[in-house]
DNA sequence: CGCACTTCTTTGATCGATCAAATAGGCACA
DNA sequence: TGTGCCTATTTGATCGATCAAAGAAGTGCG
């Protein structure tokens, strides 16, 4: 590997100075345009590219976004991180950051994490994606002003609306509308909801579509509506437990929409292809049994959470196509029909 | 954000030079101890962190190493990719490397990727996930000297035992060795193999296994193994095919082991529960139907290839305990009995 | 023609670390 | 006591870029 040319070197190439090679990459429009070109052709003659790590350690700004890495949940929708990440990385490609990963045992150790990206000047912010009530790691980074997002509300109900906690979510309350309606309009009357035990902000709010919708479109009682709301815990293990759960259902419910994939296997496995269900997360489990699923558009979260990022380093600017709030997101889920 | 501590200041606080505290830090055994307790004194207490870019400016080193996040192959394996990701972010952050991520669409765009990556110092070794014969990619690695380890052998017959190109893979073969002796163990006699077309040398690979095996252990002939080695696309569209095809094999066979989780939930809705079946990368669909799976070790897959990249690093070294061949390791799968 | 005023370009200093070479300190031995 | 040698520590230069401020060239107007 021979010496990469430096600014210097395109400068003489050029016949001008370093600064104005500078200008030319930062800040185009200073430079007359006869000068930028000929500085322009050097740089591609020489095969120039600034070196990230110097322009960094005087910047100060490193254009690195940093990700955690979760630990594998070993739930059917592992692969939807996977999907979220490469969307992320594409966009933040083509926003000309990078996408730098960490891991963390605990609350702890990631805050321990933040503060050496951060110090070292590695990331300088963060997309944080499994939040909870009463996050440690949310305080932090907000008393030590590091900028980040967060994919997933908080749902705290202060939290909420916290403009200094910026965040993107999808809407499951929505998604579980679109099943819901999906299935009574394929004729089913009785709909079961297969879902986590009340408390979690996502089961809770995905749970709540499906109630509403049925409340508004169908004659069920409060009790006929509490007999159809399946609760088990979402762990590999337990979808026998959702299984007979389902199969004990009596008499058989019309249809079953879930509040994941995994679950939406259990309930398939109980049911067998003679009742509709649909599942959430469109994972390659419901595409390979041919379920119908509620798709997160994980390319439009992505795009808000960096919209959002670049806004907050701008300034706190925010989104861009007259989205009411800019700190927060909420992007509408799509049902895959099959 | 105060002004962070740097070299000088540690070393005035500790009585000492900068580059004292520098030598604390990358080669303590030349200092003095009784200073160099005063030097790491000095660094808790004022919580010194070193800059990162600066120290990679100066050395020329970034310590961190680029893996491309591919574009989701829609696969039920796709959470192999994040199984990996993890286990090697995790071991890498052990090693003090970071991992960086970058997405490309095709080779010429991913080349295009590892110039700007290694002139910019921000990476200086790549991981490469998805391999295959003649591919440019490698070329240009090796052509520019850069470092860089493949997770999957390269299938051309020359290329595998290339000094030059390290990899790290998974034994395939002993992969479905394992199934197919844990069938036949389990009293099996007609084991089927439903895999992918001839011509990937992964899907080979693993066919050369169960073929193995069934020669070794069983009186079948050559005719009746080919009756049961079966062959589908893999294509999430696919999966049908796939059921057909089991379905239509007369007489049902004894157990069925797949190349894959996928073909192995085919497999299963075909077949239901009555036959033993064992699938390929311990996916969460192989957990949550309750199927056998053969599992790659990600973890000592991902130790495997920081080995090789490290010894690589430091003069071609290379392993450590007692492998054979520095430059190559092969991974044994586990069955995952369930 | 000359002075003020832009606009564009150059020069010197700087970011925070490490490298290379020089210096100071300690000890043994003649 | 002085010389030599080894080890521990300090000093000055450097990596490649950007910032800040100074300098040069070009324009308008009295």
């Amino acid at each position: 590997m021979r010496r990469q040319p430096t600014v210097t070197d395109v400068a003489s190439a050029a016949g001008v100075s370093r600064q104005t090679v500078s200008n030319v990459l930062n800040t185009p429009h200073i430079v007359r345009a006869e000068t930028r070109e000929r500085v322009e052709e050097a740089i591609a003659r020489l095969h120039y590219r600034p070196h990230a790590s110097a322009r960094r350690l005087r910047t100060r700004l490193s254009e690195t976004i940093g990700v955690r890495l979760d630990p594998v949940t070993d739930g059917i929708s592992g692969s939807l991180l996977d999907r979220f990440l490469h969307a992320l990385a594409e966009r933040t490609a083509k926003a000309g950051f990078r996408v730098l990963l960490y891991t963390a045992d605990d609350e702890a150790a990631e805050i321990e994490q933040f503060g050496r990206l951060i110090d070292g000047a590695d990331v300088d912010a963060f997309v944080l994606t499994s939040t909870h009530h009463g996050d440690t790691r949310i305080d932090w980074l907000i008393e030590h002003e590091v900028p980040f997002v967060t994919f997933g509300r908080p749902w705290g109900v202060a939290d909420m609306t916290d403009p200094e906690h910026l965040w993107v979510d999808v809407d499951g309350r929505h998604g579980l509308t679109l099943a819901t309606e999906h299935v009574l309009a394929g004729g089913a009357h009785r709909v079961a909801f297969l879902g986590w035990p009340a408390g979690s902000g996502t089961g809770d709010d995905r749970r709540a579509g499906w109630r509403a919708t049925m409340t508004a479109r169908t004659d069920l009682t409060e009790a006929e509506l509490a007999a159809l709301d399946l609760t088990v815990d979402e762990d590999p293990t337990d979808s026998s437990v959702a299984t007979r759960l389902v199969a004990a259902l009596d008499p058989t419910p019309d249809a079953v929409v879930c509040a994941s994939d995994s679950l939406a296997l259990a309930a398939r496995l109980a049911l067998g292809d003679r009742v509709p269900i649909v599942g959430y997360d469109d994972t390659p489990v419901a595409r390979a049994l041919g379920l119908c699923s509620v798709a997160q558009q994980l390319d439009e979260v992505a795009e808000g959470v960096l919209d959002l990022l670049i806004g907050a380093h701008r300034g706190k600017a925010g989104g861009t196509d007259g989205v009411d709030d800019p700190q927060h997101r909420l992007v509408k889920p799509r049902l895959v029909v099959r």
